[in-house]
RNA sequence: GUGGUCGUAGCUCAACGGCAGAGCUCUCGGUUGUGGUCCGAGCGGUUGUGGGUUCGAAUCCCAUCGACCACC
């Protein structure tokens, strides 16, 4: 499943291939995350164009709008938004954390059953088990399918933190049993990957890690590690787990991260992340631009600032994405200015090129 | 020409005798498995002008300038 290159002797980073039922890809990699079937403002033309291996889409929200009726119409989420590559889809987990709020208003109920959701928009209720996560994935044709899980907030109490260890286990059990009966056997079978929960306690995160490996998984992630802890964990939970993890599959850090976060666990030996730091700030005006200094290799600047209203050279010079090669920083600071759509496509496209041009780069 | 309404931050307005405020704009931050075109902070005033009444006036009175409305 995931054939090994390149190790580094110093460090454990690593470089491969993971095969998936829609191609191989060269690890390691960042995944565009295209929440509700579209990375926003793109199409899948731009992604291609970015060298996008795979994207993320997200269980939670696919199943509200359209719904996976509608999708199954289409063929699967492959066809229906005319992206042929690999899609890794979430499992919605990361709703059980973000809706925290609204559980202890007693809005969002939380069970060792499951979750019962409620549409924000119109008030209709979900109830979503591990079984029907994986359920819903199948219907939209994942390649990743990853397992529902319970990613505790951060602070949490110790006791949180067990509670949240125990129940991803049990989760991971049934979403993986659910799986083996509607796939087993199958060619072309997507991958279901496990999640490590345990937030800062390294006993907790080891316990996790070895309880989904007695289970066994084509993949390992792990969860809960930027939901609002301190960074200094990230090194602790990384080196309490990962030595656990086998070679010959892939690692994924969810949710992760600044570009020194992903050189740092690359560096450590992850091989997969998605964020929405690239989309999401670029619909914001800021923009990641290399940089050869000694202050770190990029900068950011927020082409709002009034001082690009006359800059009329090019986003990042030594870029040479769409957008670099095309427009100045003066007529993107316009865009956004007067609110025109362009500019969150060119500053998307922008951002994820430096991404996916820092993966890259590690692959070497 | 006569009568009336109204002039407060760049804009739209609040405060109607007791510390001149808000929203937007503007300037700058923030955003980590996307419920986000979002969140936060800051700059910004001789209340059209000139007098008067009052302990105290954006507020009441007089004059003046300007805008708008109605009637001649």
């Amino acid at each position: 499943m995931l054939e090994l290159i390149k190790k580094n002797k110093k460090t454990k980073q690593r470089s491969g291939q993971l095969t998936t039922r829609n191609g191989v890809i060269q690890t390691p990699f960042f995944m565009p995350i295209a929440t509700k079937g579209a990375v926003k403002s793109l199409a899948p033309e731009d992604l291609k164009a970015l060298g996008a291996q795979i994207i993320l889409g997200n269980t939670y929200h696919l199943w509200l709008r359209p719904g996976t009726e509608i999708i199954k119409k289409a063929g699967d989420l492959h066809k229906f938004m005319n992206w042929p590559g690999p899609i890794l889809t979430d499992s919605g987990g990361y709703q059980v954390f973000s809706l925290g709020e609204k559980i202890k208003k007693g809005f969002v109920k939380l069970s060792d059953e499951g979750v019962e959701f409620r549409d924000p928009i119109d008030g209709q209720k979900y109830w979503l088990t591990p079984e029907k996560s994986v359920e819903i994935q199948l219907a939209l044709g994942s390649d990743i399918i990853m397992v529902l899980d319970e990613c505790p907030p951060y602070p949490a109490s110790r006791e949180q933190v067990e509670r949240a260890v125990k129940r991803t286990t049990e989760w991971a059990a049934r979403c993986k049993k659910y799986f083996d009966k509607k796939v087993s056997k199958k060619k072309n079978r997507p991958l279901l990957f496990g999640i490590v929960q345990g937030g800062v306690h390294k006993d907790l995160r080891q316990q996790s890690a070895q309880e989904l490996l007695a289970i066994g998984f084509d993949g390992y992630a792990i969860g809960g590690v930027a939901v609002g802890e301190p960074r200094k964990y990230l090194k602790t939970v990384l080196e309490a787990v990962l030595p656990l993890l086998p070679q010959d599959k892939p690692r994924y850090l969810m949710g992760l991260g600044k570009p020194e976060e992903i050189v740092a666990a690359v560096e450590a030996g992850i091989d997969m992340f998605d964020c929405v730091i690239p989309t999401r700030e670029a619909r914001h005006g800021k923009l990641y631009i290399k940089n050869s200094g000694a202050k770190g290799f990029y900068k950011t600047i927020n082409i709002l600032n009034s001082k690009f209203a006359k800059d009329f050279t090019p986003l990042d010079k030594s870029c040479g994405c769409y957008s670099c090669a095309n427009f100045t920083r003066a007529y993107l600071h316009h865009l956004f200015k007067v609110g025109e759509p362009l500019s969150l496509r060119l500053a998307t496209i922008h951002n994820l090129k430096f991404y996916l041009g820092l993966m890259e780069g590690l692959r070497k």
